[in-house]
DNA sequence: CGAATTTGACCCGCGC
DNA sequence: GCGCGGGTCAAATTCG
């Protein structure tokens, strides 16, 4: 037995370890010592009688032929992981071809897609009944269930997939085609890992010609993040430098300043600072827009950002009776959080949004990430629902910042869309192998949620995609962000990123695959292309209901 | 020793 | 014009 394992390779040494351990645990420890130990004597003794040694023979025989079974079992299945492996790799290279191809022929799109957006403005603002529309964005709710079918019809042109249903990145594709250079102005969310793209510096690519005062007005725009945290900083994936530090007026607790040096040249500046009230809550300031491609740990906020940023412009430019009192809530038994936005210097030269996300002290201060922590609990209930985190300018960031470049290890944005699926259902199985942390602890009552949860996921192949992405963006954060890292997410999320596949894999369609493919180079891009791209996402769903959380955006 | 942080000085915009 | 406050710079200091 010995013998036949050290010939084997060392890839297949572990298996055939394991075999054999699992062998020897099979039998009783007593009857193997007692075993071994005749043969010994028999050896030593060397005189064993034939019945003896036939016998010790035989079950050495039988061993070996278990073993050799068992070994070869292991080793087709090794053949058929590595295959699949190689599979999953072509799949995302050939993805990433696409995706760049994509870019360079985005320029098009936006155009197209940025004129019909704006046309949207002057819908009136018609929710419908069935649906709770939240909005973020110049899109008013109306738009949001009027994109759907606008979009997909605009989309269908460029990609027919798109009518699966799932209206993530309506506006996203427009991100995605629209020049770097508008980047510029996206703002970033709390911790950097919340980073968000403003619409700001789109508008400037795409206003060029004109309008100045709304230039600068977007330039200045900031995104203020609320959130109990212990540490001096929330971890936003990003990396920061301190470059000062100030006692503002009226609060002991005095301010840092810090700037972004995930590369050289970054705009985007982050002030923060310790609530005056509760010394809890930390208040941390994004400003600025990246002007390179975001870590993937670093894009979970951003869409929460880049939805307060374009919500906040959107209300200052269009004046949508609606927009300065948007609520993003969903109720729970016991505790109600807020998400909502204020906008509160509007009218400033630096108007500021804040998202507040302090409201439930019980969880841990994650920001936006809190607010998708919550979701998942009071999910099964939520009514039918419609979150448009949407801007029609077209020009909130591109998406392609944090996940598109391979060297961040990024998703392409596309594949975030519906429809655009490459990957072939074994490229799933990379998503929850990406998954952060291997933390299998689940609450039996999160066993049973997850359960609950695949059903109706998988009722509905669209916002599968949706969920998978938020998801895997409070899974990323949590496994990120140290000190405020909800731990019930990773688990939470693995076994419903488990379910979702597994159920993905029996055939569904294209379009949450399409979200898995991202997911399966990063665990958490998928939800942050979806986020960051989140300009707009909309969750349409027959089974979407967040009765138990809430969330309130008031401007 | 290089990178990050600290901290006082400086600049700039705004209100009086 | 002056003072105040916010924001930034950069030398000094600390840290890994």
């Amino acid at each position: 037995m010995e013998v036949l394992l050290m010939k084997m390779p060392t890839t297949d040494a572990d298996i055939a370890q394991a075999i054999a351990c699992h062998q020897e645990d099979c039998s009783p420890e007593a009857k193997k010592t007692e075993n071994r130990r005749k043969l010994h004597e028999n050896a030593d003794l060397n005189s064993s009688s034939p019945s003896h040694e036939d016998l010790v023979d035989s079950k050495e025989e039988d061993e070996l032929e278990s073993a050799k079974a068992e070994m070869g079992e292991v080793m087709e299945e090794n053949e058929r992981l590595k295959k699949m492996l190689e599979k999953i790799q072509e799949n995302y290279k050939s993805l990433q071809l696409s995706f760049f191809e994509i870019l360079q022929q985005g320029a098009v799109k936006k155009s197209k897609c940025s004129s019909i957006s704006l046309d949207h403005n002057d819908e009136p603002v018609v929710v419908e009944p069935e649906l709770v529309s939240l909005s973020l964005g110049r899109t008013t709710p109306m738009e949001s269930v009027k994109d759907e079918k606008t979009t997909s019809s605009i989309k269908s042109k460029d990609d027919p997939e798109i009518k699966a249903g799932l209206t993530l990145g309506l506006d996203s594709k427009f991100q995605l085609s629209s020049p770097q250079k508008s980047s510029e102005d996206q703002v970033k969310e709390d911790d950097g890992a919340a980073e968000t793209w403003s619409p700001n510096k789109i508008q400037k690519t795409t206003s060029r010609n004109g309008d100045e005062d709304q230039q600068n007005h977007v330039k200045r725009a900031r995104v203020s993040v609320r959130a109990r945290c212990d540490a001096p900083t929330m971890n936003d994936g990003c990396q920061w430098r301190k470059y000062g530090q100030k006692i503002s007026k009226g609060n002991p607790c005095p301010r840092a300043y810090y700037r972004c040096t995930v590369a050289s040249g970054c705009p985007v500046r982050k002030q923060v600072q310790r609530c005056a009230e509760d010394m809890s809550i930390l208040i941390t300031t994004y400003e600025g827009n990246h002007n390179h491609p975001l870590p993937v740990s670093a894009t979970a906020m951003a869409s929460t950002t880049s939805a307060a940023a374009s919500m906040m412009l959107s209300g200052s430019s269009t004046s949508q009776p609606g927009l300065n009192g948007l609520n993003f809530s969903h109720h729970d038994n016991s505790t109600t959080r807020q998400f909502y936005l204020s906008n509160s210097t509007s009218s400033s030269l630096s108007p500021t949004i804040t998202l507040d996300v302090t409201s439930s002290p019980s969880h841990s201060p994650l920001s936006s990430s809190n607010y998708f922590n919550s979701f998942p609990t009071s999910f099964p209930r939520f009514p039918p629902t419609s979150l448009n985190f949407s801007s029609s300018e077209s020009n909130i960031l591109p998406a392609v910042w944090g996940n598109g470049y391979p060297g961040y290890g990024a998703v392409p944005y596309y594949q975030t869309q519906p429809g655009n699926s490459i990957l072939g259902n074994e490229s799933q199985n990379q998503i929850y192998q990406s998954l952060p942390g291997n933390n299998q602890q689940g609450g039996a009552s999160q066993q049973s949620l997850t359960e609950t949860l695949t059903k109706v996921i998988t009722s509905d192949p669209s916002f599968r995609s949706v969920i998978a992405a938020a998801i895997s963006s409070v899974v990323c954060n949590s496994a990120k962000s140290g000190d405020q890292t909800d731990q019930k997410a990773q688990p939470f999320g693995q076994k419903l990123m488990q379910a979702i596949v597994s159920q993905n894999e029996k055939g569904q369609s294209s379009c949450s695959s399409s979200y898995f493919n991202g997911l399966a180079s990063s665990s958490s891009q998928t939800g942050s292309s979806l986020l960051q791209s989140s300009l707009p996402f909309s969750i349409l769903n027959s089974a979407f209901k967040p009765a138990s959380d809430d969330k309130e955006l008031n401007n």
